[in-house]
DNA sequence: TATGAATGAGCATTCATTCAT
DNA sequence: GATGAATGAATGCTCATTCAT
């Protein structure tokens, strides 16, 4: 019965990695202790190593969700056939990270900032946030493609450089609300579509 | 070799707080050894603890210098008399943020990132990142209101908000700049130009 | 080897504590190090600090067991029916206290010294010690009354005093044997019972 | 001059024994740092060595002088022609020990229980205490024989066992008094009298 | 297969002592 | 002589990982 048993494996992996997202999000990837996730999970040392074959392998695992569910759900907006506004894209991911609570209990945003610490001095995650980030990037600038297309957007508008810009508004969003606490998606998409011409 | 003059103490402080960042930039806040940060500095264990009473205390200290370096250099701009537009303030920002080598050989963006981490989980940074911010975004907002005032920017635009939106701008400059490595400041601020109304 | 009975938990802890016991009769609970205790026990940092949390921990139990085996033999006296003269009960102590070898291998009175000294400092120590030290005081106390009751000691001593004495005679003993080397329990009450009246 | 160096140096080496008096009697002779002495003595660290060669030679220095006191005032007893009753010369004792303050500040009996656990474990503080302790028995020794002697004890007391229990009561009600805090010169000597012959 | 006790290298920090000034 | 900054070995403790049961 491989199917039943892939199948379990995937729900306790999914349970492992769910306990340590919570330990992340309170302590960071370098405080957060095996034994915290272990316990936090409600299993025994040898079964997480049995799913996973090292605190780092979790680690990676945890930032590839954290930083891949953003550009998941921007996929979306690309796909569809009309026209989509760069602010109503930048909201989408706006209100998409603000969901209250996901993926096991935790706002994704906080272990995100963690990763980004990781991804400038550990190769792998950076490999996996430039893949991410791309990824993410890229459907901006599908968005601004098209904007331009039906003349939403001015047509001497370098599309890369405008995906920077828009891609370059979202970091400081997550920042600003962990940090100073007073934004939320609604202050900032007004402020967004105010300056934005 | 008693009796040091203060001059001494503080080039030894800024000696190994020199170190200290060169050793973060490299492995983060908490893969950051003393026994590295020592060896760094050229110093003794004995030594470094005289003029620091923890590892602790010396992340404070380097992320206190990282947050605030940036601010720092706004305030001449927002100390000018004539007005200024919002993408040259962010240009200044972006410019003072990739000089080539500060502050003892490191790029402080690095380190700011690390501080961003730390911030969401250490009261105490967060704290102090959460001052260096709000000053930042203070300046910014300043400006938005003089050129409002002068009638380069609309008077309808609420100046907080668009303070929140600038200064969200700049994080992500950093972040694109560290992991993705294709952004300058000269493409960012093309398109915060083209992009600004 | 997981899911270790109680029992032998309790064993090693008793391990680590004999060890730990033979390092401070030793060394003193101060220049004894939990290296030392580690190598004695033959057992791996880990695997100790499994068992205590703290070197503290481990001193105040083997404080606690040092000051505490004295009090706990001369109960048996108390429970007697039959009266006993002071001189006897001292006689209990001294012979107890002297018992080749104990608790691990070695002589506990060598470490109450050690604890007398920590208890003056310590407040948590001081506290056991002053517990431990009272319960065989009010033995003492009981010895008397019973004496003074049936004949043996007269009605107008003060067993409140008295009690302080004989407790007193018991430290003097111990500090003599262990500094001086000289007396032993038939010297000493012998000179005991040709003082008392 | 010669002289007036002596005499400064002795001065000073007073000074030095006096804080560190009251840093043992604080902390205990291996918890009490160099720099609590230093800083007590209101020295510096360079003059501090300049009168003891360690920090070894200071602890022995002041476990000296605790264990010593006591003898040397006892001697008076002794040299007196006529006899002294064996409770007196405890009750000489008690009265030294319990004295307000003496030495540079601090009861030196909570040193000497300090130096008792030292003597047990450093050869040379337990030669030291050693001839301390027997002096002072000694000293009771011979006020046994002159009261033998001219019969206020009776001729065949061993006056040697005499001695040790005598002696025996002493270092009793040092600890009772420091750890439990309920003893008296007063209370004990009456309790001396009532129960010696 | 699952358990969790055991491992031991590694870490931050202290402190007696020295010696250049 | 006097100073106190500097030294660096040593200490108590942690924690990712293993493996006997």
């Amino acid at each position: 019965m491989p199917k039943v048993t892939d199948a379990h494996r995937a729900a306790r992996r999914d349970q492992i990695l769910a306990a340590a997202a919570r330990c992340v999000a309170r302590e960071g990837f370098h405080k957060t202790t095996m034994a915290a996730v272990i316990a936090e999970a409600g299993l025994s040392a040898g079964a997480v190593y049995g799913y996973f074959k090292s605190k780092n392998e979790i680690i990676k695992a945890i930032a590839d969700r954290a930083l891949g569910q953003a550009a998941h759900h921007l996929h979306d907006l690309v796909e569809r056939e009309e026209p989509v506004h760069p602010a109503d894209a930048v909201e989408v991911f706006l209100r998409q990270v603000t969901a209250p609570v996901v993926e096991g209990g935790v706002e994704l945003p906080r272990i995100a900032v963690q990763a980004w610490a990781e991804a400038v001095r550990d190769p792998e995650v950076h490999a996996l946030a430039r893949e991410k980030m791309l990824a993410l990037r890229d459907a901006l600038e599908s968005v601004v493609l098209r904007c331009r297309r039906d003349g939403t957007l001015p047509a001497d508008l370098d599309p890369a450089q405008a995906a920077q810009v828009l891609f370059g508004l979202l970091p400081g969003f997550v920042l600003q609300r962990l940090i100073l606490g007073d934004v939320t998606p609604e202050s900032y998409v007004q402020g967004v579509r105010a300056l934005l011409r």
